[in-house]
DNA sequence: CGAGGGTTTGAAGTGCATCAAATAGTGTGG
DNA sequence: CCACACTATTTGATGCACTTCAAACCCTCG
């Protein structure tokens, strides 16, 4: 799969909402030990449970983050874009990562010590008020997992997570575009890739969407909103709740 | 059901871990606008999107957090006993709660300012922390919730769950006592009440254990985590997810 | 053009939900 | 202390959603 448009240009770690408190000195200790690396798709960067010494920035491409059990199951936590970091919340969690990370695209990642984030949390308020930001954010979504997976069924989901993809202001025509293999989309979503397509199938016979490969049109979110919102606790609009970085 | 022992006694707010590192003026603050108040069974506290002034603190009793869709389903997220506080992420959170909750038990709270915590974390650095180390607690807990949903069976969620009630240091015969009524606990697993009722004795079968009303008795604890830990991302010993606000 | 991965389709099985009804358990008033 | 009322729990029968295994199809890329 080609990768999307939007992970051509690089990101750079002064966009981190998370920092945007944060002084000169504070980037200039990260700099200063930032080792940047290049992975090719499939790469695990650290696995469950190892000694979290450092977290990542995602210059380009997408990491999943995942848990897996003893007899071989996998769970998909989240599958983060370019911009995002990861692997940060060790700081609280004796010291090891809560989940591993894979490549899922040709991927550039910045490493950074945990350490600097944690003397910045220390010794800046305003930091640390970033963090709780961010934390409460990401604890939102995961409410909202949590719900999803409980009430809604597989079209529903899938049509969820297109919405959450689209201009949810676009009142006309709209198009949505995949981001990832349709795949990782399933594991995203928790269901089986051949339950992915025939959800998706559903979902395009109730809602009268055309889908060609990874592109979806639709001649307005509307019937998506009808279809998915209804299985839902949250008021439509709900775009807010899903950049996990969002700026306040 | 009657209230179990543990709830006998009432909690206090200085009991509260998150607020370990307050000072009186903290406290006395807090005392002077707590309000205490009893609740009987199916009282609705406050109902998600409300706008959050307050935050409460469980005295006694216990309280259901969940969220309703617009088609009438319900999703438990989650169910607390006394010592614990709810409503009080509304901070981060657009002033808005963020799930409804529901008295389950006769209890009494005690609702507080959330203003008053929020100039406490924006005050006093070591609370933040707090606050940060009890959000990376919470979350690693939803985190597991995810997973857990997605993939153990209902089974092995019950086992789980009960080892969670469970003293994971016991060796030998261990007595477990549901917290609440068995269709709550269905609910905060996520199935019908008829799903555990069927797979509690699916999991007795599978185990060996006894079960009379809302007690089971064990020989040990092995053939527990030998048929729900295989199916979990976390190392058998897990009791330290469990308590919100354990001590660090 | 052929290889290989991603995607779709088919057939069959499993797990949980749902609806309905029986049973057990608890609290009440006589 | 017993009978009744009411609720919690269990059991039975059935249906649907998702999974699993298998195979076909399609697309991309060398």
């Amino acid at each position: 799969m080609k990768t999307p448009a939007h992970n051509l240009e690089d990101k750079d770690i002064h966009e981190i909402s998370l920092f945007k408190n944060c002084d000169k000195s504070f980037f200039d200790s990260l700099a200063a030990q930032a080792q940047e690396q290049k992975y090719e798709k499939g790469k695990i960067i650290f696995i469950h449970g190892d000694d979290a010494q450092r977290f990542y920035f995602i210059k380009s491409g997408w990491i999943k983050l995942f848990r897996e059990t003893l007899d071989g199951a996998q769970a998909v936590v989240d599958i983060l874009p370019a911009g995002q970091i990861f692997g940060e919340t060790s700081i609280f969690e004796d010291q090891a990562y809560p989940y591993s990370a894979e490549v899922v695209e040709p991927t550039t990642l910045v490493s950074m010590p945990i350490s600097i984030l944690r003397k910045e949390i220390e010794d800046n308020n305003k930091m640390a008020y970033s963090m709780l930001s961010s934390m409460a954010r990401y604890r939102r979504q995961q409410d909202r997992e949590i719900e999803h997976r409980s009430i809604q069924n597989a079209p529903q989901r899938i049509g969820c997570f297109l919405l959450r993809l689209a201009d949810q202001e676009e009142a006309g025509p709209v198009s949505i575009h995949l981001p990832y293999d349709k795949t990782l989309v399933a594991s995203r979503l928790g269901m089986q890739p051949e339950t992915f397509s025939r959800a998706l199938a559903k979902l395009r016979d109730a809602t009268g969407m055309k889908v060609k490969g990874a592109t979806i049109e639709l001649q307005s979110l509307d019937q998506l909103v009808n279809f998915s919102c209804a299985a839902c606790s949250s008021e439509f609009p709900c775009k807010d709740l899903l950049p996990p970085e969002a700026p306040e």
